[in-house]
DNA sequence: AAACGTTCGGGAAACGTTTCCAGAACCTTG
DNA sequence: CAAGGTTCTGGAAACGTTTCCCGAACGTTT
């Protein structure tokens, strides 16, 4: 309480140990000093319980050990294992995390990227889920290091992080054919979506490669990638078709369609074979387990924090793309089962 | 790029709309001038694009516009439901969020507390789910608005938000003897964590209260709150015990005693009832949906946050504690079935 | 038209650091 | 011991703002 009046500054510390701010301040950034200088500042500093201020840190050094994630929906597992990711390579390398939550609105993305000229982080990873003009306009101009998780229509200025999740869905696909499945359905997330787009091209590649003779494309659209909005639309589905296995464009979706077609009476996998995208921890979760097509979202996570780091730690790095290749995890929601 | 040489300050607005640097900041920040230095400076403002420098505006008004939430997993539901609250408060105002994982370790719990002193943030919220006599310390000697999520074992120096968990197990006692259980146990956590002590305590009340003529306590510790250990602790439970509920700290380990039920080839919840802790979104996802106590995350998230900026408004403010009150929902992992 | 009150604008200090520069102190070597 | 080279130190500028203070300009009132 004695010293609840002043917040010690290194004016304080410099004072207190007799010498200049300079040499303060060198040797608290571990700079060369003599042993007596250095525990004199040491001591002096201890006493106060000096801590540097980081404002004025930030303001000097213009840097702020700080970098941003943009992030949909913190909801959704895929997010949360990236969250993790990214945590593990930037806590060793002494970033912190700022969080920003996006709700899917193109606008408020837009704004974060528009706010990286206040430099109050020093880059930022960011995962789209619809990529605008905006978009690319803001990537174009962008005053700080800016790594996208995802997919973009054309190159630009910024790292990337992909996955073929289009060859995903496809060896879904393959699976499902194997197991000897004649009507596969796509339950897919909405289409202007850059995931949308390539699960679904995924799918129809699949068929057109593995199973030429099965029955055409069977495909219903959910509203979002919900779990909720995956049994409406599965309900839907069931309503118009009698599918032997369902893919979904991702695990939330999967998870909804199980439900529904337990709503139905039907059984996974005995009835209907059900595939997810993205092998998010709920996949073996949920009984039966669900095979998914992991996009492996830590690893993109992973890389793409270690992509901005690498950028931020020489900017005049050229933009590097990083693709990812994904995996089929096979659990029970489509193992053999006697069918025909 | 004609622009790519120089970061706009406000020097180069003040200096292009031919006003001093003070006229300028005042106009950039709203305050009184005339209307001919009001346009000056706004096209000026425009036409270099100027954004202030945040590390300037932080060092000069003590405040950073950031508040961190210190969390041990964030692959935990719970607190993912936590972190969303605490977004939809702080957006609204202004702030920013910080993320912290603390890997359930204290040490690296008091290392964000004694960082508070670097001033990066304005408050914290943590959730710690042990609390050492370290922590106590760092909270009565904190530099910035704390407020904790949990239960301290002696008034400190900082908002506190809990719940009365241990009632919210007695209430599921009290559903499951309704439901004419007899044997009851409770798959609990590391004791040593305080939910762990406290809900231990509510199976305790809530068989004494309302059980007084059923099975003594059958009590399983599982290693952490994990779905895994859920799932290992169950087994071991039913090696020795033939309960015929079993009430689970968490709903991860709620989880994953169905997958061991499963496993042993029971039923849930014709063989065994089980219910869960939190009522994070996982307990409609499973099937059968789990029965679970709310403690109410999403609300305990919201009000840790408007408790903080509350404090950070008003630093002279005396802390505040409030408590909020679980409730029981019951699905289908609990619902009635024929039984003796 | 003088006296007053109000609004407005500019200079300069301040926030707390780091770093450049030049001079002082030291050590080495011939 | 002088000359040379190192190492160390203190002063001062700089990072980009905001704000205090005071004088200038303006508008009102008698």
């Amino acid at each position: 309480m004695a010293d609840a009046s002043k917040r010690p500054t290194i004016v304080t510390v410099a004072g207190l140990a007799g010498v200049s701010i300079s040499s303060a301040s060198r040797v608290l950034n571990g700079h060369s000093a003599r042993p007596d200088t250095i525990s004199r500042v040491r001591t002096a500093a201890a006493q106060v319980g000096y801590v540097p201020h980081m404002a004025a840190q930030n303001l000097k050094s213009r840097r702020t050990g700080q970098i941003a994630f943009a992030v949909e929906n913190i909801a959704n597992p895929t997010y949360v294992a990236m969250v993790q990711a990214i945590e593990d390579v930037l806590g060793p390398n002494g970033y912190r995390l700022v969080l920003h939550s996006t709700k899917a609105d193109a606008g408020s993305e837009v704004e974060i990227l528009r706010d990286l000229r206040r430099r109050y982080v020093d880059g930022l990873v960011i995962s789209p889920i619809r990529v605008t003009e905006a978009h690319l306009r803001e990537f174009a101009q962008t005053s700080a290091p800016v790594v996208v998780i995802g997919t973009l229509p054309e190159p630009a200025n910024v790292g990337t992080v992909s996955v073929n999740s289009a060859h995903g869905v496809s060896l879904a696909v393959r699976h499902l054919v194997e197991q000897g499945c004649r009507r596969i359905a796509f339950l897919n997330g909405p289409v202007d979506s850059v995931p949308g787009t390539a699960r679904l091209r995924g799918y129809h590649n699949g068929l057109t490669a593995h199973a030429p003779d099965a029955t055409g494309a069977l495909v219903q659209t959910a509203a979002d990638f919900s779990v909720d909005s995956g049994t409406a639309a599965m309900g839907q589905l069931l309503a118009r078709e009698t599918p032997d296995a369902v893919i979904c464009a991702n695990d939330l979706l999967a998870i909804g369609a199980m439900q529904a077609v337990r709503a139905h009476s039907l059984s996974v996998p005995d009835h209907i074979a059900i595939v997810g995208v993205d092998d998010t921890y709920l996949a073996e979760l949920v009984h039966p387990a669900l095979t998914s097509v992991s996009l492996h979202a830590r690893k993109r996570g992973r890389l793409a924090a270690e992509l901005l780091l690498e950028r931020i730690a020489d900017p005049t790095l050229p933009v590097r793309s990083i693709t990812v290749e994904p995996d089929l995890l096979i659990r029970a929601s489509s193992r053999p089962v006697s069918r025909g």
